[in-house]
DNA sequence: TCATTAATGTGTT
DNA sequence: AACACATTAATGA
Protein backbone atom coordinates (compact mmCIF):
# COMPACT_ATOMS: atom_id res chain seq x y z
CA UNK A 1 0.00 0.00 0.00
CA UNK A 2 2.97 2.54 0.44
CA UNK A 3 3.92 1.72 -2.58
CA UNK A 4 0.95 3.08 -4.30
CA UNK A 5 0.86 6.01 -2.10
CA UNK A 6 4.16 6.88 -4.36
CA UNK A 7 2.85 6.68 -7.60
CA UNK A 8 2.63 10.25 -9.20
CA UNK A 9 -1.05 9.58 -10.03
CA UNK A 10 -2.48 8.54 -6.82
CA UNK A 11 -0.43 10.45 -4.05
CA UNK A 12 -3.59 12.26 -3.21
CA UNK A 13 -5.89 9.54 -3.13
CA UNK A 14 -7.01 8.77 0.55
CA UNK A 15 -6.63 5.42 1.78
CA UNK A 16 -9.67 3.72 0.74
CA UNK A 17 -9.23 4.52 -2.99
CA UNK A 18 -5.47 2.50 -2.72
CA UNK A 19 -7.62 -0.02 -0.94
CA UNK A 20 -9.60 -0.30 -4.02
CA UNK A 21 -6.94 0.14 -6.64
CA UNK A 22 -5.22 -2.59 -4.51
CA UNK A 23 -8.19 -4.89 -4.87
CA UNK A 24 -9.00 -4.28 -8.75
CA UNK A 25 -5.00 -4.90 -9.86
CA UNK A 26 -2.92 -6.29 -7.15
CA UNK A 27 0.84 -5.66 -7.45
CA UNK A 28 2.86 -8.14 -8.97
CA UNK A 29 6.42 -8.88 -8.82
CA UNK A 30 7.89 -8.71 -12.39
CA UNK A 31 11.35 -10.28 -12.66
CA UNK A 32 14.18 -8.48 -14.89
CA UNK A 33 14.81 -8.87 -18.63
CA UNK A 34 10.93 -9.50 -18.42
CA UNK A 35 8.93 -8.28 -21.75
CA UNK A 36 5.92 -6.73 -19.99
CA UNK A 37 3.90 -5.46 -23.11
CA UNK A 38 4.53 -6.09 -26.83
CA UNK A 39 2.94 -4.90 -29.86
CA UNK A 40 0.13 -7.57 -31.31
CA UNK A 41 -1.15 -8.64 -28.30
CA UNK A 42 -3.37 -5.83 -27.09
CA UNK A 43 -5.10 -6.14 -24.03
CA UNK A 44 -5.72 -2.21 -22.89
CA UNK A 45 -4.61 -2.10 -19.96
CA UNK A 46 -2.99 0.75 -17.86
CA UNK A 47 0.05 -0.25 -15.77
CA UNK A 48 1.20 1.32 -12.37
CA UNK A 49 5.01 1.27 -11.91
CA UNK A 50 5.57 1.41 -8.06
CA UNK A 51 8.87 0.08 -7.97
CA UNK A 52 12.20 -0.50 -10.75
CA UNK A 53 12.55 0.34 -14.14
CA UNK A 54 10.86 0.42 -17.47
CA UNK A 55 12.74 -0.05 -20.92
CA UNK A 56 10.28 1.24 -23.86
CA UNK A 57 11.68 0.53 -26.67
CA UNK A 58 10.59 -0.17 -30.89
CA UNK A 59 12.03 -2.89 -33.47
CA UNK A 60 13.40 -1.43 -36.67
CA UNK A 61 13.17 -3.10 -39.88
CA UNK A 62 16.61 -5.18 -39.31
CA UNK A 63 15.01 -6.33 -35.77
CA UNK A 64 17.12 -4.02 -33.75
CA UNK A 65 16.28 -2.59 -30.81
CA UNK A 66 15.46 1.01 -30.54
CA UNK A 67 15.23 2.63 -27.20
CA UNK A 68 12.79 5.12 -26.75
CA UNK A 69 12.67 5.91 -23.39
CA UNK A 70 12.68 4.99 -19.30
CA UNK A 71 10.41 5.10 -17.25
CA UNK A 72 10.72 4.54 -13.22
CA UNK A 73 9.67 4.76 -9.96
CA UNK A 74 6.36 6.20 -10.22
CA UNK A 75 5.40 6.57 -13.61
CA UNK A 76 2.42 5.01 -15.16
CA UNK A 77 1.81 3.45 -18.71
CA UNK A 78 -0.17 1.64 -20.73
CA UNK A 79 -2.45 1.85 -23.79
CA UNK A 80 -6.16 2.88 -22.51
CA UNK A 81 -7.85 4.38 -25.79
CA UNK A 82 -9.53 6.74 -23.41
CA UNK A 83 -6.04 8.27 -22.61
CA UNK A 84 -3.07 7.26 -24.67
CA UNK A 85 -0.02 7.04 -22.59
CA UNK A 86 2.08 5.75 -25.43
CA UNK A 87 2.70 2.32 -25.08
CA UNK A 88 1.03 0.94 -28.99
CA UNK A 89 3.70 -0.72 -31.39
CA UNK A 90 6.43 -0.29 -28.53
CA UNK A 91 8.04 -3.50 -26.26
CA UNK A 92 8.14 -2.60 -22.51
CA UNK A 93 10.90 -4.54 -20.99
CA UNK A 94 11.41 -4.41 -16.85
CA UNK A 95 15.11 -3.38 -16.43
CA UNK A 96 15.36 -4.64 -13.28
CA UNK A 97 12.85 -6.26 -10.78
CA UNK A 98 9.74 -4.41 -11.08
CA UNK A 99 7.16 -4.09 -8.75
CA UNK A 100 3.74 -2.75 -10.98
CA UNK A 101 -0.19 -2.69 -11.01
CA UNK A 102 -2.34 -3.65 -13.63
CA UNK A 103 -5.27 -1.95 -14.26
CA UNK A 104 -7.66 -3.04 -17.14
CA UNK A 105 -9.61 -0.49 -19.35
CA UNK A 106 -12.86 -1.06 -17.62
CA UNK A 107 -11.63 -0.79 -14.02
CA UNK A 108 -10.00 2.07 -15.44
CA UNK A 109 -12.73 4.13 -16.71
CA UNK A 110 -14.67 3.08 -13.91
CA UNK A 111 -12.20 4.46 -11.27
CA UNK A 112 -12.06 7.68 -13.54
CA UNK A 113 -15.95 8.41 -13.69
CA UNK A 114 -16.10 7.99 -10.00
CA UNK A 115 -12.94 10.01 -9.30
CA UNK A 116 -12.72 13.30 -12.27
CA UNK A 117 -9.86 14.76 -9.94
CA UNK A 118 -8.07 11.75 -11.14
CA UNK A 119 -8.88 12.45 -14.93
CA UNK A 120 -7.30 16.36 -14.28
CA UNK A 121 -4.32 14.71 -12.49
CA UNK A 122 -3.71 12.32 -15.49
CA UNK A 123 -4.00 15.47 -17.70
CA UNK A 124 -1.45 17.31 -15.73
CA UNK A 125 1.26 14.26 -16.06
CA UNK A 126 0.40 13.70 -20.15
CA UNK A 127 0.66 17.35 -20.44
CA UNK A 128 4.46 17.65 -18.93
CA UNK A 129 5.71 14.28 -21.25
CA UNK A 130 4.68 16.39 -24.17
CA UNK A 131 6.23 19.55 -22.75
CA UNK A 132 9.23 17.07 -22.46
CA UNK A 133 9.03 15.79 -25.72
CA UNK A 134 8.55 19.21 -27.49
CA UNK A 135 11.74 20.19 -25.56
CA UNK A 136 13.60 17.23 -26.99
CA UNK A 137 12.26 18.01 -30.71
CA UNK A 138 13.56 21.39 -30.50
CA UNK A 139 16.86 19.81 -29.01
CA UNK A 140 16.92 17.59 -31.36
CA UNK A 141 16.47 19.67 -34.53
CA UNK A 142 18.78 22.48 -33.44
CA UNK A 143 21.92 20.99 -31.50
CA UNK A 144 25.16 19.58 -31.52
CA UNK A 145 25.57 15.67 -30.52
CA UNK A 146 27.56 16.70 -27.74
CA UNK A 147 24.84 18.98 -26.82
CA UNK A 148 21.61 16.49 -27.28
CA UNK A 149 23.75 13.80 -25.74
CA UNK A 150 24.23 16.44 -22.22
CA UNK A 151 20.56 17.27 -22.64
CA UNK A 152 19.78 13.48 -22.56
CA UNK A 153 22.36 13.03 -19.50
CA UNK A 154 20.44 15.76 -17.96
CA UNK A 155 16.85 14.24 -18.30
CA UNK A 156 17.89 10.56 -17.17
CA UNK A 157 19.89 11.91 -14.19
CA UNK A 158 16.98 14.34 -12.88
CA UNK A 159 14.82 11.23 -13.23
CA UNK A 160 17.35 8.71 -12.39
CA UNK A 161 20.72 9.95 -10.74
CA UNK A 162 21.41 10.43 -7.16
CA UNK A 163 23.57 13.50 -6.02
CA UNK A 164 27.01 12.72 -4.52
CA UNK A 165 28.80 15.60 -3.79
CA UNK A 166 29.61 17.49 -6.91
CA UNK A 167 28.27 15.01 -9.09
CA UNK A 168 25.66 13.05 -10.02
CA UNK A 169 25.20 9.29 -10.36
CA UNK A 170 23.68 7.15 -12.88
CA UNK A 171 23.50 3.47 -12.57
CA UNK A 172 21.38 2.94 -16.36
CA UNK A 173 22.06 -0.28 -18.03
CA UNK A 174 22.13 1.88 -21.41
CA UNK A 175 24.26 1.02 -24.66
CA UNK A 176 25.87 3.71 -26.58
CA UNK A 177 23.53 2.36 -29.62
CA UNK A 178 20.80 2.82 -27.11
CA UNK A 179 21.75 6.63 -26.03
CA UNK A 180 22.17 7.19 -29.91
CA UNK A 181 18.57 5.88 -30.67
CA UNK A 182 17.42 8.31 -28.46
CA UNK A 183 19.09 11.48 -29.47
CA UNK A 184 19.21 10.30 -33.45
CA UNK A 185 23.18 10.23 -33.30
CA UNK A 186 24.99 7.64 -34.28
CA UNK A 187 26.63 5.06 -31.87
CA UNK A 188 30.33 5.90 -32.96
CA UNK A 189 29.64 9.84 -32.52
CA UNK A 190 28.07 9.20 -29.04
CA UNK A 191 31.11 6.90 -28.67
CA UNK A 192 33.54 9.74 -29.23
CA UNK A 193 31.44 12.43 -27.52
CA UNK A 194 31.37 10.66 -24.63
CA UNK A 195 34.98 9.87 -24.96
CA UNK A 196 35.62 13.68 -25.60
CA UNK A 197 33.25 14.55 -22.25
CA UNK A 198 35.50 12.26 -20.09
CA UNK A 199 38.72 13.88 -21.77
CA UNK A 200 36.90 17.36 -20.42
CA UNK A 201 36.20 16.09 -17.29
CA UNK A 202 32.21 16.37 -17.25
CA UNK A 203 31.88 12.65 -16.88
CA UNK A 204 33.91 9.85 -15.45
CA UNK A 205 33.28 5.85 -14.99
CA UNK A 206 35.33 4.04 -12.28
CA UNK A 207 36.91 1.05 -14.24
CA UNK A 208 34.47 -2.38 -14.09
CA UNK A 209 31.73 -0.25 -12.82
CA UNK A 210 29.04 0.55 -14.44
CA UNK A 211 28.01 3.76 -12.75
CA UNK A 212 28.64 6.93 -14.82
CA UNK A 213 29.65 10.13 -12.42
CA UNK A 214 28.72 13.31 -14.20
CA UNK A 215 29.78 16.96 -12.71
CA UNK A 216 26.91 18.85 -12.29
CA UNK A 217 28.24 21.88 -12.81
CA UNK A 218 30.33 21.30 -15.81
CA UNK A 219 27.47 19.50 -17.50
CA UNK A 220 25.07 22.76 -17.01
CA UNK A 221 27.65 24.80 -18.23
CA UNK A 222 28.15 22.93 -21.53
CA UNK A 223 24.85 22.53 -22.56
CA UNK A 224 24.78 26.87 -22.23
CA UNK A 225 27.75 26.93 -24.61
CA UNK A 226 27.99 24.19 -27.50
C1' DT B 1 37.66 -19.88 -15.88
C1' DC B 2 37.52 -19.80 -20.74
C1' DA B 3 35.31 -19.21 -25.08
C1' DT B 4 32.09 -16.71 -27.50
C1' DT B 5 29.38 -12.75 -28.29
C1' DA B 6 28.36 -7.86 -27.47
C1' DA B 7 29.92 -3.37 -26.82
C1' DT B 8 33.11 0.18 -27.49
C1' DG B 9 37.18 2.96 -29.55
C1' DT B 10 39.31 4.89 -33.45
C1' DG B 11 41.13 5.91 -38.05
C1' DT B 12 39.63 6.70 -42.79
C1' DT B 13 36.65 8.18 -46.35
C1' DA C 1 27.90 9.98 -40.61
C1' DA C 2 29.24 5.55 -42.41
C1' DC C 3 32.33 1.99 -42.54
C1' DA C 4 35.99 -1.16 -41.30
C1' DC C 5 38.52 -3.06 -38.05
C1' DA C 6 40.93 -3.39 -33.33
C1' DT C 7 40.24 -3.70 -28.57
C1' DT C 8 37.73 -4.50 -24.43
C1' DA C 9 33.79 -5.93 -21.69
C1' DA C 10 30.01 -9.04 -20.61
C1' DT C 11 27.94 -13.45 -20.67
C1' DG C 12 27.20 -17.98 -19.54
C1' DA C 13 28.57 -22.96 -19.87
Amino acid sequence: MWYLSQINLMEELPLEDLKEIERMAPMSKIPKGTIISSPGEAPPALYLLKKGKVRLYKLNREGKEFTLGILGDGNIFGEVETFSTGTRDTYVEAMEETLLCVLNKKDFEEFMKERPQLAIKLIGILTERLREAEEMLENLAYGSVQKRLLYLLSKLVHHFGNQKGAYWELDLRLSHQDLAAMIGATRETVSATLSELTRQGVISKERNKRDLRIHRKKMESMMNEK
